[in-house]
DNA sequence: GCGTCGTTTCGGCCGCCGCCGAAGCGTCCC
DNA sequence: GGGACGCTTCGGCGGCGGCCGAAACGACGC
C-alpha cells in the first residue's frame, strides 16, 4: 500500500497551515476583493501588532498566498492571483454551511446586493447577470471553460459595454456566491465585465467596503439588459 | 473599520488547521475516493500509531469533514460530503499548480486514464464523457447547477445506462480535474453516471487504487457513446 | 469465559509557533 | 540633516498540539 500522494499531502498541510491562523486568515478574507492594502492596514485589520503580522505576511508571501509591491516605504500585499481568491472563498464557503444567510443578514444588505469578488461581480446582481446571460443564451460551457457566444458578444456590444467581438477569446469560469448560493461569472471573463460595468460607470465602489453602489448610468444600463437594480 | 468578516476568519482558521497537518491531510487524501475506511487502515496510511491517528480522526469529525459510521469492533471513517471533497480537491490543486502533472507521470498512468473523485468519474475518461455530452448538447447550464437536458436523457436512455427520463432531476456540477485541468462532471448527475456504469458492468475498480478497469461490456458501450477506450 | 484484535484514553515529552516590545533599517518630507 | 513614519528583525515568553507507549475498553470467535 504506497500511499498514493507522497508529496502532495504535505503540501495540502502547508496551504492548511498558511489559513490556520485567525489572523492570517483575515488578512487573507481582507484582500479577497482583490484589492492590494500596505501592511500596517493589514496588522489592524487582523488585530495584531505591526510585528506579528510582518511575520504572517512574510509566511503568506513565502506559501505563494500573497504577491508584493514595495512603493516608496509602503509595502503592498495583495492575493497572489485569481485561484487563491477562489480557494479561499471555497473554504470560507464550506465553513460557513448552515449559518450562512443567518450571519450576513442585517447589516450586509448592500454586500449583498452587490459586491466585488476577488475582481468579478457577487451577490445578487452577480447571479442576476448570470442568469440573464444564461437566458440570452449568451454561455456556452466550453470544455475548460465558459465562454461567450457569438450572440452574447454581440448582445453586450449593443448594450454599450463590450467593443466588437471582446470577450470572445476571455475563458470565463462560474463560482459559486456565499450569499446566494448560485452562480455568478468568475475567471477573465467575469472580470472584464466588471471591469467594463466600472468604466461606463454603471457601478462604483463603496469606500470602506466591498460592496458596490450604482452609478450615474447604472440603472439605465442595468435595466436595458433586463435588470431592476431597485429589486435586486 | 468594522472588520468585514468578524467571525468567519476564525472558522476559515478552524478549517485550515484540521488540513494543517500532514497526516490528517494524508487521511482527507486517502478518503477522497468516497470509500470508507477503519481507523487503523487510515493510522497506517498517514503513517502514524493509532493513538494518534485516533486523535486525529477525532478532530476531523468534529470538524465537520468526516463521518463515522460504527460496525462490529471496526469504526468506518469516510469524507462527510461531496462539498468536503470537493474543497480538498480544490486545495489539492491550488497547491499542485505548477510541477502537477510532472509529479503524476510515470506509474499513475491507469490513474490519469480513469479514476473515481469522491462517487464521480475523473481522468481522461471523466474529461472525454463531459467532453462528448457537451457535444450532444446533452448538458444545460442552470443557474444553480449544470443539468441535463431532454436530449441528453434520451441519448443515455438509449445507450442503455439510464432509465426513463432518470437524471433529468439530477443537479450536476463541473469540477477541474487535477491531473487534465479540464472540466468533467460531478454533483449528484455525476455520481449516479458513474453509478451507472459500474452497475451496467462497463467499468470495475481496481484493488488498491482508485483507478478504474475496463469491465467486460465497457469497450462497446463506450465505443457507442463515441470513446475510444484504448485511446484515452 | 478467555484470548485476540481494533480502537480509544491517558500521561508525558518536546518542538513549533503566535504574540509582543524594543531596536534597527529604509523612505519620505521639510 | 533631522525627524517622523512604515515596516522588519530580534529576543523572549507562553501555550497549543503532535507524537508515542502503555493501559483500558469493547467486540468478536472459539
Amino acid at each position: 500500500m504506497t500511499s498514493a500522494a507522497p508529496t502532495s499531502r504535505h503540501r495540502l498541510a502547508e496551504i492548511g497551515a498558511l489559513l490556520a491562523e485567525p489572523a492570517r486568515a483575515g488578512i487573507l478574507l481582507a484582500l479577497i476583493d482583490g484589492s492590494a492594502r500596505p501592511a500596517g492596514e493589514l496588522a489592524a485589520l487582523a488585530g495584531v501588532a505591526p510585528a506579528t503580522a510582518s511575520a504572517h505576511l512574510q509566511r503568506l508571501v513565502a506559501g505563494g498566498l500573497l504577491a508584493l509591491h514595495a512603493q516608496g516605504r509602503h509595502r503592498y500585499f495583495r492575493l497572489a492571483g485569481e485561484d487563491v481568491a477562489h480557494l479561499v472563498e471555497t473554504l470560507a464557503l464550506a465553513g460557513a454551511h448552515a449559518p450562512a444567510a443567518a450571519a450576513v443578514s442585517p447589516a450586509d444588505t448592500p454586500l449583498r446586493r452587490a459586491r466585488t469578488c476577488y475582481r468579478h461581480l457577487a451577490g445578487r446582481l452577480g447571479v442576476a447577470l448570470f442568469e440573464r446571460l444564461r437566458e440570452r443564451d449568451a454561455l456556452e460551457l466550453g470544455s475548460d471553460a465558459i465562454r461567450l457566444s457569438a450572440a452574447g458578444a454581440r448582445w453586450l456590444h449593443d448594450a454599450g459595454l463590450f467593443d466588437d467581438d471582446e470577450g470572445l477569446a476571455l475563458a470565463g469560469r462560474s463560482c459559486v456566491d456565499w450569499t446566494e448560493r448560485r452562480f455568478h461569472l468568475a475567471g477573465a471573463l467575469g472580470n472584464r465585465l466588471a471591469e467594463r460595468l466600472f468604466e461606463r460607470g454603471w457601478l462604483r465602489p463603496r469606500r470602506d467596503s466591498r460592496a458596490l453602489a450604482l452609478g450615474a448610468r447604472g440603472d439605465a444600463g442595468l435595466r436595458a439588459l433586463g435588470i431592476d437594480w431597485t429589486r435586486l
